[in-house]
Formats: C-alpha cells, sequence, structure tokens
DNA sequence: GCCAGAACAGCACGGTCGTGCTGATAATGG
DNA sequence: CCATTATCAGCACGACCGTGCTGTTCTGGC
C-alpha cells in the first residue's frame, strides 16, 4: 500500500516538469514511463485514464504552489510586506522553479477553450488564489499601507498580469532583462496602490 | 495557379480559427482535412510537413494581424491616441476575432521551451510588435502626452501584461468584467505616463 | 516465513498521427 | 480545343497514442 503511493508521488514529480515545458497534452504516458523506468502498462494502472493523470499532476502542482508560495507569503509580516512577499515568491515559482515554467499559465493557454474536468480544475484554482491575492492586499489596506479606496480584486488582476508580461518575457523572448521589468512594472503598481484618488 | 493558391488560403483561414482554440500542435493535418472538405493527402501536398504548414499558419496570422491592428493604428493620430487606438484593436483582435483568441499567445506558451523554426519565428514577431509599440509611445512623448522621462520599452512590457491578463480573465475564468478591469489597467498605465517622475 | 494482495511487466488492440507514392481529374496557356 | 501541368484523391506505411487483459514479481501483515 506505501510502496504504490510512493512511486505515484515520484511519478507524478516527473509529470509536473515534464508538462511545464510540453504541456498537458504533450505529456504522454509512453514518455513518463521512459522518464520513470516504469512499463507503459504499469504506469497506467497508478491512473486509470489520462485525464485522471492530468488532474493529479495538476493538483500535484498546486500543493507545490501552496507550500512554496501561498503558506510562506502568509508569514510574511502585515500589509505591503506581505505583498512584495507574494510577489517574489510568485515570481521565482513562474521562473525558476520548474523547467518550462509556470504550469498553470501552460495549462490554462492549454485548456481555455476546452470544457471538462481540466478546465474547471483551473478556473477553480485561478479564482481561488485571485482571491487569495485580494485578501493579501486588503490587510495592507486595513494597515494603512495602501489607499482605502483601492480595489483589491483590480489589483490582484493587475499582478496576474506583471506575471504573466514575466513569464513571456523570460520563458519566450528570454530577455535579460525580465526581471527588472517585472519589478519595475510591480513598483507602478505599488505606487498606484499607495497614492489616493486612482 | 491561381486555384492552388485560392485553396491554399482558404485552407490557412481555417487552420488559424482552428490553431487559436486547439493549438498549433492540436492542429491536425486530418482534422483540417475535414474542416476543408479535402483529403488528408490532398491538402498535405500544399504543404510539404508540418511544421511548414505551422509556420505558414503562423504567418497567415501575423498578415491578419498586421491589417486588423497594427497599420489602422498608425492612421490615427500621432501621440496618445495613437496610443490608445493600438490599445482597442488589440484587445479586440485578442478578444474577438479568433475563436480561440489570440493566436500568438496560445503559440508563444506552447513553443517557448521548444527550439526550432516554429520558436525563432515567435520571438522576432513578439520582438517587432514591441519595438512597434514603443515607438506608437516615443511619438506620444515627442507630442507632449506623455512624461519626457518615459521609458518606451517599458511601456510596451507593461502594455503587454495588460493584454494578456485580459486574455486570460476573458478567456479561461470567463469574467464578464475582462473589458473594464483591462481598460482600468490601461487607464493607470496611461496615468503614471503622463505623471513625470515616475 | 508464509501468503493474500498490491505493484508491476508483457503483449495486443484499434485509432490516429505525419508522410510518401500512384493515378485520376481539373485548370490553364498556346 | 488540346495538351500540359497543377491540383487533388486513394491507399499504404511505420510510429506512437491511450487503454485493456493476463500473468509474474514483489511487499507487508500475521
Amino acid at each position: 500500500m506505501r510502496k504504490g503511493e510512493e512511486t505515484r508521488q515520484t511519478i507524478l514529480d516527473e509529470a509536473v516538469r515534464i508538462a511545464s515545458t510540453a504541456g498537458l497534452d504533450g505529456l504522454t504516458i509512453g514518455s513518463l514511463a521512459t522518464q520513470t523506468k516504469l512499463s507503459k502498462s504499469g504506469l497506467f494502472a497508478h491512473f486509470r485514464s489520462k485525464e485522471s493523470l492530468q488532474l493529479q499532476v495538476l493538483d500535484h502542482a498546486a500543493t507545490r504552489f501552496l507550500n512554496v508560495v501561498a503558506l510562506p507569503t502568509l508569514a510574511a509580516p502585515r500589509g505591503e510586506p506581505r505583498v512584495r512577499e507574494l510577489f517574489e515568491r510568485w515570481m521565482e515559482w513562474a521562473g525558476e522553479i520548474l523547467p518550462g515554467g509556470c504550469l498553470f499559465i501552460t495549462a490554462g493557454v492549454e485548456f481555455d477553450d476546452r470544457p471538462g474536468p481540466m478546465r474547471d480544475y483551473l478556473v477553480r484554482q485561478q479564482r481561488d488564489w485571485l482571491e487569495t491575492i485580494a485578501q493579501v492586499v486588503r490587510t495592507a489596506v486595513a494597515e494603512g499601507d495602501f489607499d482605502p479606496d483601492l480595489d483589491a480584486e483590480q489589483f490582484a488582476h493587475d499582478l496576474y498580469g506583471v506575471i504573466l508580461a514575466y513569464h513571456h518575457t523570460k520563458r519566450l523572448l528570454h530577455d535579460p532583462a525580465a526581471e527588472s521589468r517585472a519589478h519595475r512594472a510591480f513598483g507602478g503598481l505599488l505606487a498606484a496602490a499607495r497614492e489616493p484618488g486612482r
């Protein structure tokens, strides 16, 4: 009973890596079996279908995201410092952690036009994350670091745009200035959030 | 000689639509043949390989983008109005024109980790577009609409982030507020661009 | 240390992929 | 109007896909 769970984790670890570069469709049972030194049918037995595998890959990545980004963020001091911490950790996740960048960005683009469990999972997870960001921003407002009239959801939306632009600039364009551009964009958001009246 | 070119255009039109939703890998010769009422081999004869087809699909979409976004933008009055026109047309392109949203965003995420002609084409095209944006912004600076110290490349980068966030919010989340969020984000960029000193 | 059951390998299947080859058919220039 | 050439269909191929079935090997509780 325990052995199976252990190899399942090993498989999912590798699957997340592959999926981040090749996408969740490009992630194939055969290649994953080769990479993990298992037979195709032996690996398949762990997941009863490919869609189930893909969902578990997404969930596995979500757990890692929670541990690497979300939870440590909440350990930072309330207010703007916590917003900064969130951004820094999110950037690391999007740029360094996985060989192909952020899996959720890849999967989001891949499944945004395909109804089904995969899309549903992604939407739920993205909404949750946006709400988490907004909540962190609201505490910063409550702390007096940001303008009381700041729209926290709008800030979360704009912050997502900064991360997406960073991902694009770094991973596609291979622009060495990607980090500094992202930081300047983030700085702009912070400045606007501090000033009252828009 | 002319008949072949005509059907080739018809094929590419349909191919761009399919690729915008299914991606350039999901775009398969068989499905494309079915959709265009051609035999698989008959269609294949027009393009000598799948990679050639994909490149031509990208190029076909680039031509449409040029006609729908880039060229009309340059017809708008110089300065901030032209920046606004660019943004509005770009948003239409990213949200309405193709059934699956912006093909370049999809393709960019799909090929950002795969070296080869496809990636090279995308990088070149994205760099050109960013430079075009920066140029439009610089004329707005020259017109006195924006702060003389404004970093045009940074503005182009940030604007790209707004479009990416819009694409994400609209196509994945199906958020009806996607348009208004994007406009507010754009408004923030404009406000920051007008104010001197950051 | 045995033994039930979990974990895995071997093999085979129908399907679809990209890609060639061989003719039939249709379009075009003289 | 005809001949030539471009345009397309039919068919076949090897490869790989996801997925079942049938065993063999290993693991853990008694």
